[in-house]
DNA sequence: TAGATTGTAACTATAATAGTTTCTTTTTCG
DNA sequence: CGAAAAAGAAACTATTATAGTTACAATCTA
């Protein structure tokens, strides 16, 4: 069970929401993990250009793009697009017609569900998954109003 | 990846169209696996009382209701029903506004899609996922026909 | 009574995900 | 310039879920 989408929705509004560039190491913390995972989480959104990282002090990550131009499904394949659906065909005796009919039929309905997911991932941005609580802001709110 | 309820298609059509009780050992031999795998899959479905076992020779499985009778919800359910979403909220940080927020949205979008997928699997009886090939008649529907 | 079979517990193997260590590169700032 | 802060990345270890194996008891048939 693949818990990287929640992680970095999670991760992505704090970065949005920070005043400077979050640290690798303050996500991290975030997320009760280590930088080292945090870096390599981001490193598709980075290259997708969601986000961007600057080395040296004061450097860390901030959003490339604002959170409401940022699918669910966008952060989805930015992740290596693991299957949306837990379950699988088996391919236990490629020859055998009866694996055959199940492979088939299965498949075809996992594929329906899989597609009807992403549309909708596709429907939601990571800016609708954003609290609207005030007690969340940590200052670049209060620039800004 | 859960290919758990594509093996037990597989399995309980190859029971349904074999001629005398099934052993778990032939049955291994269809999965590619060893035959207490197989017990173990089944163990739900006899709970359930889909299949009965028969122990001593010429023992083995059988079908104690027909394949038109079962679906693919059920199967599910007798296997222990591992989520049929693949992705799933995380719980780092229980007390952070930011993961609430987005526990419970994505929260919401996954449980939809799963109740969506496990309506359609209750649509779906295993006799519908039964090859109609002649080539698989191992003797049990010209005994029939 | 012998052998075939399921039932089950306990152990081992494998693969995916996550976490850690270590080192290099880049950047800032005194 | 040189020290310290940060990302980038490779290589290794840890954890967990699934699958596979071994071993043995229970039961049934002939």
């Amino acid at each position: 069970m693949d818990r990287r989408l929640a992680r970095m929705l999670h991760v992505l509004i704090h970065i949005d929401l920070h005043a400077g560039a979050a640290t690798s190491k303050t996500i991290g913390a975030m997320l009760d993990t280590n930088p080292v995972f945090v870096r390599r989480m981001l490193r598709g959104l980075r290259e997708r250009g969601y986000v961007e990282a600057t080395k040296g002090p004061g450097g860390g990550w901030r959003m490339a793009r604002p959170l409401s131009k940022i699918t669910l499904k966008d952060v989805h394949d930015a992740l290596g697009s693991s299957p949306l659906i837990g379950i699988t065909v088996a391919h236990d005796h490629p020859s055998c017609p009866v694996e055959r009919a199940v492979t088939k039929g299965l498949g075809l309905l996992i594929e329906g569900a899989s597609k009807s997911l992403l549309k909708q991932l596709a429907n939601v941005s990571v800016a609708e998954f954003a609290p609207t609580l005030p007690s969340v802001d940590d200052g670049k709110r209060s620039l800004k109003g």
